[in-house]
DNA sequence: ATTAATATATGATAAAGGTCATATATTAAA
DNA sequence: TTTAATATATGACCTTTATCATATATTAAT
């Protein structure tokens, strides 16, 4: 028996973690299977001993950076939940997170997603519903949180990060996050 | 001399519909210059009489598809300001949008310009520009409008598009614009 | 009808990249 | 230290695709 069996556990956690960073810079099609593993210090042979292809790699690494992202990220009990929405709202719309921070697949992958397979589609939209629950659940214990609300904030602060990340003028990134936060503060009850 | 001077403009403003319709339905990677010419009736070959490249191509048809896009349509004169952004926002957040009529650059190339080049990056931030412009030149009329109303309704209106395109569920679209103009319409001081 | 200018088509090229077959390297257990 | 199981690397294949050189087709003007 070679390797312990957590090698390759470690191993394909490596290659998932570098795909995501490396697919939400640059998509799916901007992306080889050999810079993907040299970016990992392997060689694209190895790839095909954790994954059966580019696609299932795509759609596993959108899971693993859903379930590693901020948002999933669970509440100290000693925060109430209004502010640690508004920590969670600070995060999603700073300049770290344009930049590639934790990035959030729904921000990063939006167009791409598009012409990618039905299983990978499937994920997008779980991870989608799963944003609208973790925000709605939060805003529930202070707020009215009608279903509008809510929507209209997460399309917004989506829609936000994607801008953002098209625009090279920082300054002008600032002031539309931060009306974002803003906006999105205010929809919410006052945050 | 061969054909009228119309020919080859009628023909370069073929292939610019052409490519924008294909590029905002897959990606610039999801296009071959094969099938973009085969879809105007043509063959590649044409192609680079009128265009430098696939690239300069992808920044033509953006440009053109700004141009020829629902924001950029002329208010009638015999209709207020609030009204017609009114429209804009029913027809910009409208499913008919969604599925691909007359699609508007920023929500549907969204994560795609991040890759291209400077040129076609510029050109996007321009028209991101123009639209908080054109939002904003109309909603001065009947409201306070303060510019972080302006950058929020924008980016949760392109954000409810471009996550739209992902969904599979059409109710669930239909959902998520509903409320999208509902808030947006709340923000920009009732509409 | 002929011609000249130009649009379009065809064929070729070269590079890139996903995938796989096969060889090599690694290491836990005997 | 040997071995067996498995991870990784190498080489090759085949397809796709952007681009360009060259050939052909088209048509306004003569």
């Amino acid at each position: 028996m070679p390797y312990t069996k957590e090698h390759k556990d470690k191993t394909r956690k490596k290659i998932l973690r570098s795909a995501f960073q490396l697919f939400s810079a640059k998509g799916f099609d901007g992306v080889t299977v050999n810079e993907l593993m040299e970016n990992c210090g392997l060689t694209r042979g190895a790839f095909y001993a954790h994954f059966s292809g580019k696609s299932a790699l795509y759609n596993e690494s959108l899971k693993f950076a859903a379930s590693s992202s901020m948002l999933s990220e669970l509440k100290p009990s000693d925060v109430s939940d209004k502010l640690w929405l508004g920590q969670l709202l600070d995060g999603y719309l700073s300049l770290n997170h344009v930049n590639g921070i934790r990035p959030c697949p729904l921000a990063f992958l939006t167009t791409d997603i598009v012409t990618q397979d039905k299983e990978t589609r499937e994920t997008y939209t779980k991870v989608y519903d799963g944003m609208n629950q973790t925000i709605m659940s939060y805003t529930k214990s202070f707020s009215s949180c009608h279903q509008n609300e809510i929507l209209s904030v997460t399309a917004m602060i989506i829609g936000a990060v994607a801008i953002s990340r098209t625009l090279k003028d920082q300054t002008t990134v600032s002031k539309l996050l931060k009306s974002c936060r803003l906006e999105a503060g205010k929809i919410l009850g006052g945050i």
